[in-house]
This record gives C-alpha cells, sequence and structure tokens, in this order.
DNA sequence: GGCCAGGACACCA
DNA sequence: TGGTGTCATGGC
C-alpha cells in the first residue's frame, strides 16, 4: 500500500476510534494561542489551571496582557512550568499583535498563510509547532502540525527514520492529504490522543487503536 | 523519588 | 548543523 493511503487508513481507524474531538479546546482564539505557548513541553494538565488562573484574574485577552507586568504574568501562569520564560514569550506575540495589526487577530489572520508563518517565527518563543499550531487551530489555516507524538508514531510505524525535520514530516502529511483545514486539525489531534492514551505507556497495547492500524498496514486493507 | 510532559533557544564545537 | 544545557511545575 501507498503511503497516501496508508495515511487515510490511519486516519479513518483512529477518527472511528475516537470520534470528533473538537480541537483545539479553548473559548476563543486568543485562548488557543496562550494555550499553545503554555503547553510547549508541558503537560496539558498543568496549562489547564494556567488558563483558568489567567481566566480567573481576567488577563486572558491581548490587551490586558499587553499592560501586565511580567512577574504578575509568570505568577498566574506558574503551574504550566517555565513560567518565566513563558510570561516573556506571551508578552513578545501580543507586542507583535499590536506593533504590526493594532491588537486585532482578524487582521493577522486575514494575512497569507505563508507569510503569517515566517512572520510567527521570527517572534522570541515561536517555533514551528507553536506557530502552525496558531495557524491552524487559533486561525483556520489549511497547515498540519507536527509535535512529539507525530514523531513518535510516525517513526514506530516505520514512515520516517530518526533524522527526519519537522518540516520533513509536515510535508509527509501536507503533500499526500487534501489541503483540509477540519482533516488537519481532527488528524493531529487524533495522533496526540493516541500518544497520549497509549504509546506513552504501552507502545503494544493490543487495545491502543494503532494495533489494528498495524495489522492493515500488514495487509488486509 | 525519579521521570516526563502537545518546545524553543542559546551556546558550543 | 548537530549535540547539549536551560527553562520549572505537577502528576504518576
Amino acid at each position: 500500500m501507498d503511503t497516501k493511503r496508508e495515511l487515510l487508513s490511519i486516519y479513518r481507524k483512529l477518527d472511528a476510534f475516537f470520534g470528533d474531538l473538537k480541537w483545539w479546546p479553548a473559548d476563543s482564539p486568543f485562548e488557543v494561542i496562550v494555550g499553545a505557548v503554555l503547553t510547549q513541553n508541558t503537560a496539558w494538565r498543568n496549562v489547564e489551571k494556567a488558563i483558568h488562573e489567567l481566566k480567573t484574574r481576567n488577563l486572558l485577552s491581548p490587551e490586558e496582557l499587553l499592560i501586565t507586568e511580567n512577574e504578575l504574568l509568570a505568577d498566574a501562569i506558574r503551574s504550566s512550568g517555565f513560567y518565566r520564560l513563558k510570561a516573556r514569550r506571551l508578552k513578545a506575540f501580543v507586542r507583535f499583535l499590536y506593533e504590526r495589526y493594532k491588537g486585532s487577530l482578524e487582521e493577522m489572520f486575514a494575512e497569507d498563510l505563508w507569510q503569517l508563518r515566517g512572520k510567527l517565527l521570527q517572534i522570541d518563543g515561536i517555533g514551528p509547532e507553536t506557530a502552525d499550531s496558531i495557524l491552524l487551530y487559533a486561525g483556520c489555516k489549511p497547515i498540519f502540525v507536527v509535535d512529539a507524538y507525530t514523531r513518535r508514531i510516525l517513526l514506530r510505524h516505520g514512515f520516517i527514520n530518526e533524522k527526519a525535520s519537522y518540516t520533513d514530516i509536515q510535508m509527509l502529511f501536507m503533500k499526500r492529504l487534501p489541503r483540509d483545514v477540519y482533516l488537519y486539525n481532527q488528524y493531529h489531534a487524533l495522533l496526540v490522543n493516541t500518544g497520549k492514551l497509549f504509546c506513552a505507556k504501552n507502545p503494544r497495547c493490543r487495545s491502543c487503536p494503532l494495533y489494528t492500524v498495524d495489522m492493515s498496514i500488514k495487509g488486509d486493507l
């Protein structure tokens, strides 16, 4: 079976197993962006606490973050770890948003996908995964997000080798799948759920939906 | 009590 | 450009 069909096969099986995951778990595009920064190398559970704290303190908006002192912001997001670093990164993003788009996410997302991606990558603390999460999940742009789970699962199933770069993996999907926002959204969410619920604990667990994918790849699809 | 989590970056060779 | 250290909390 060719890679394109295998990728679609995995998608269908995971989608059937998990259903519509309705990502990203957030109440607004800005909350998606904040979550994307806070979840860098951090368990989502700890991010949820930090976001809840930001809401409690009425800090979860571009205008509030812009005027909030770094120390105060860091204190609010303490539970997400790396809190001083992430406070600086959030401030860097909102400064960018105000300097270039008058604080308007709508204006920012009106820009061309790849042009905006290039600008986001220039912001301190926004690397490829964070930028792509922002573009896909906050901006509804058709770009595939690659994370540690994606890499781990693809490696395990022999689609890539250890040396594959972020872009290699991203293009593996984007060159073979239709440029569809819902598909990219749901596919990445499915991979993260699979990684979290199964692969991290036991890669060969028979209850893992990828176990059946393994079987199908070996022949019966 | 150690390990790791939905990364990014600086520094060094 | 590739490897390594740093950033830090909280759950298992």
